[in-house]
DNA sequence: TTCAATGCAAACCGTTTGCAGTGTG
DNA sequence: CACACTGCAAACGGTTTGCATTGAA
């Protein structure tokens, strides 16, 4: 139950809150956007507002459960803080997202941030580029523009000029999350 | 001046485009939205429409002239295409922003994204943190909270929860861009 | 002379906020 | 029982778009 992780979080027990700690643990998807959020609470029984959903994700920011980032201007995306920081390579074309750590970079930039006088707080490294699926796809049908992405274009995908992923899943290294007794450094 | 630089980019030479290169060139803040854009040339006396501005500048990226990012999650930012890929050093506090090029993170990060499959045509690297100023200042008057940054407070700042920067200038090495004849890869 | 670029204003869309009602601690 | 949390709907703010007009090539 995701109950005593939202406590242990200094967090007050609520059933949204309860629902969308769940959603975001259990969802294939590693990186959800507030609205994904929204309408897979709308599947379910009770009615839950956007407003809501907003406001919990904040809370949840806030509180170290979550951290959130923006893939290139887009909206903001909500992922489960699994303790490690990572850094993502994204594909133009179809979305995936592939996460990977690396010491090598943290430290380096982290020398460069002191030379500069700077306390780094946060950071976020992003490639992006096309996965190798995509690279082959497009090779194959030799298509020299505007060919739709495989995993489904998405209805209400806004034309987001020069850049437009629409991120679905992809990850290595599935663990769980709700059910260890996780340690939450409560704040 | 601007002109030859946009027609060797393939565009199509007009006013509000000579005056938005002209004032991206040499504009004090290296990074710039598209806000900013208007309202600098608002002061001069033709009169071009915001519409134009982010159409101008979408153009701009697209021809590889200007680049376009958004510092964590809030509107774009756009900066001269200088040629060198960078990094950025961003204060949470008062916005100051710090570029760096690392080969190392750069080679790094690109082994990795092979091994993953991906062609990487694009990435970024940004930290958040403190800049020394700011970290003395928040020292200084050891205020708990709600600190004042030094640079003033700009107006019509929106609450951007977590992290609200709203950059100002800085960065080392100042280098001219329209005067020499700089070389366009047209597309 | 043609077709891309512009200006204006309205539309969009993700996110935030005000307010009255609800339910946790 | 107080006060944080919620739902709803309206507000917000950055960006995009439709359309008639202008102007570069």
């Amino acid at each position: 139950m995701a109950d005593h992780i939202i406590k242990q979080a200094g967090l007050r027990m609520t059933a949204p809150r309860a629902k969308i700690l769940d959603i975001l643990a259990r969802s294939g998807k590693r990186h959800m956007s507030a609205d994904e959020v929204y309408r897979e609470l709308q599947g379910d029984d009770a009615e839950i507002g956007q407003a809501t959903v907003y406001r919990v994700l904040t809370h949840f920011v806030e509180a170290g459960l979550v951290s959130r980032q923006s893939f290139d201007g887009g909206h903001w995306v909500f992922e489960l803080n699994r303790g490690e920081h990572h850094y993502h390579l994204i594909c133009d074309r179809c979305g995936r997202i592939v996460e990977f750590a690396d010491g090598l970079i943290a430290g380096r930039q982290s020398d460069i941030a002191r030379k500069h006088g700077f306390d780094i707080r946060n950071h976020s490294l992003v490639a992006y580029g096309l996965c190798r699926n995509c690279q082959r796809s497009l090779a194959r049908d030799a298509a020299p523009f505007d060919v739709r992405p495989d995993p489904t274009p998405e209805p209400g995908a806004r034309r987001m000029a020069i850049r437009a992923p629409r991120a679905t899943v992809d990850t290595p290294g599935d663990r769980p999350f709700l059910d260890p007794g996780i340690k939450t450094s409560a704040r």
